[in-house]
RNA sequence: UCCUCGAUAGCUCAAUGGUAGAGCAGCCGGCUGUUAACCGGCAGGUUGUAGGUUCGAGUCCUACUCGAGGAGCCA
């Protein structure tokens, strides 16, 4: 390209564009990673957002008092370092630093997180420190490749944004899964969703959709709930429940080959088996509601259970035989270093050992609850992981009866037991990261449901209006931001899918 | 709301009912190619809270508090 003098925004080079300084001076400015001196030479990871470098000085008469200001900076100082750059295979990142310069900008003393195992409460705590990490550093990089692949998918395709109101005046069903506002002395709710306003735009735009935060007062404790998420939600007129499934399906793809294509390195980095993304094509399988119900009383569920359970039985004999091995191994080594090394892993063996024998014994359970499941019911989180375990793609699950969901889906036609929404539930166990459905557009049939419901209409007026003037076949879904990066990422928790979780009594940081 | 498990140094964890320890982080010293470097030293504690059993409780019992992940509910 140009010149690298051309290229700075600034002064300081960055860790990423390295490579095309080979052999120059340049200066970096970043945060201490780890340091390390033997006395007479030390090395300095520095990170700085772009990537990590390692910085090499040599105690010479020259670089004295360079050395010793550097050999003493805590984890997580704030430094400028200047240098040569070489090409070295032995530096992580491929590229070093042969410091010949270097500064403090700000001092950081006793950093909290330390380069050792640490427990999830104590990082929770430390989560502005913690985001920080190469792990959490790489799942905000593929959070930003997702937000974005959503914009461009929807600009691409002539949608609207269109921003729907957080307070909001009334409630649908289940107030109590709300948080109140007082707002001026009236009660208002977060909102949990935008879709009644964002029919309205539809009614405008044809096509629309939001992307904001959204919340839950779900008392739910599990690794797939936050209070607060961030949801986006595409409203399409003239539409049916057909092209809403192909345009879910696109929607995913897209995501998913955005993130392939962008964020590899960051993809390796957190363990994922990208070849089970790289699965992730059109078309995806297609079972309703009743079908579901079939499959749960089935033989397929039920040996996927049997199967799953004799796989998990010999995990912990493995793990089991592991941790014997390292425990007995651990009394024979002599270095510390050796035993700690030993150590770490024996608590990761326990670790699993605990998920996996978790894991075991709900297995009967899940077993009973599928076979036990009657056509009328909601799925249940177990059931959807025995739906979504069955294929290696995402799976639309349509048709739901008509009694366990919103006053507002559409009721099929030929069946008014049922309504035309789906559910697409993620691969390899993470279940629902979608759910939507065409709207009742009849106004009689919409006021019917609702005085099923005993739903008032006046808190609703404005909404039938919208069927009262001009109304249309329409529909939409929304997609959880959060669960779609868990599954993307591999996560255990969706708690390290956004910046700064909120969760059933955690709201600090 | 219910079920299961847990709480010991800043962090991660040890400790048959019998003198509370180790590693990391911190501080001091040593070491010229380290990859969570290594070696030596120093410092670091009201064992979540309140009771109880006992000659003696980190360990046993009861209640509570907080946390983890399941169920329900949901994206």
């Amino acid at each position: 390209m140009v010149d690298g003098s051309m290229k700075k925004e600034n002064a300081y080079v960055t860790i990423g564009e390295l490579g095309e300084y080979i052999g120059q001076e340049v200066a970096l400015a970043g945060w201490v990673v780890t340091l390390r001196s033997s006395g007479k030479i030390l090395f300095l990871v520095l990170r700085d957002g772009t990537g990590i470098c390692q910085g090499v000085l040599e105690k010479t008469a020259e670089h004295d008092a360079l050395f010793d200001s550097l050999s003493h900076l805590g984890q997580e100082s704030s430094i400028e370092m200047k240098g040569v750059v070489r090409v070295e295979s032995r530096a992580p990142g491929g590229y070093e630093l042969a410091v010949s310069g270097g500064r403090v900008i700000g001092e950081s003393r006793d950093f909290p997180i330390t380069p050792k195992e640490h427990g999830i409460d104590f990082l929770l705590r430390q989560r502005h420190l913690w985001l920080r990490s190469s792990r959490q550093t790489a799942i905000m990089r593929i959070r930003d490749t997702v937000t974005f692949a959503i914009r461009e998918f929807f600009h691409n395709r002539e949608f609207k944004l269109v921003d729907t109101p957080i307070f909001a005046p009334s409630v649908g069903e289940g107030a109590s899964t709300l948080f109140e506002v007082d707002y001026f002395g009236q009660p208002v709710y977060l909102a949990q969703t935008g879709q009644l306003y964002l029919e309205s735009a539809a009614m405008a735009l044809r096509k629309v959709y939001c992307f904001g935060p959204t919340f839950r007062a779900e008392k739910s404790k599990t690794r797939r709930h936050l209070t607060e998420f961030w949801m986006v939600e595409p409203e399409v007129a003239f539409i049916d429940l057909d092209g809403l499934l192909e345009l879910a399906e696109d929607f995913i793809c897209s995501i998913v080959g955005k993130v392939l294509e962008k964020n590899r390195s960051d993809l390796e980095l957190l363990g994922r088996d990208i070849g089970k993304l790289e699965k992730v094509q059109k078309p995806f399988a297609r079972v309703t509601y009743s079908e579901a119900v079939e499959i749960l009383h089935g033989s397929r569920a039920e040996k996927l259970l049997r199967v799953e359970y004799s796989q998990l039985e010999k995990l912990i004999a493995e793990l089991e035989a592991e941790l014997e091995a390292s425990t007995q191994q651990q009394a024979t080594v002599t270095k510390a270093w050796q035993k700690d090394k030993l150590g770490a892993r024996i608590i990761e063996i326990r670790d699993q050992l605990a998920e996996a024998r978790e894991s075991l014994k709900n297995i009967p359970l899940h077993l009973e609850l599928a076979k036990g499941f009657n056509w009328g019911k909601d799925l249940g989180g177990s059931d959807e992981t025995i739906i979504s375990k069955l294929h290696e793609r995402p799976v639309f699950v349509t048709h739901y009866p008509r009694m366990t969901k919103a006053f507002y889906m559409r009721q099929d036609r030929a069946n008014e037991q049922v309504v035309e929404n789906f559910d697409l539930l993620a691969p390899e166990g993470v279940g629902e990261i979608i759910g939507g459905s065409v709207r009742e557009e009849e106004l009689d049939r919409l006021l019917a449901r609702m005085k099923e419901e005993g739903l008032a209409t006046e808190p609703y007026e404005w909404y039938l209006d919208l069927r009262r003037y001009g109304s249309v076949p329409h529909g939409g879904f929304g997609l959880g931001i959060e669960r779609t990066l868990g599954w993307i990422c591999g996560l255990k928790h969706i708690r390290e899918a956004i910046a700064f979780p909120r969760m059933m009594g955690k709201v600090y940081p």
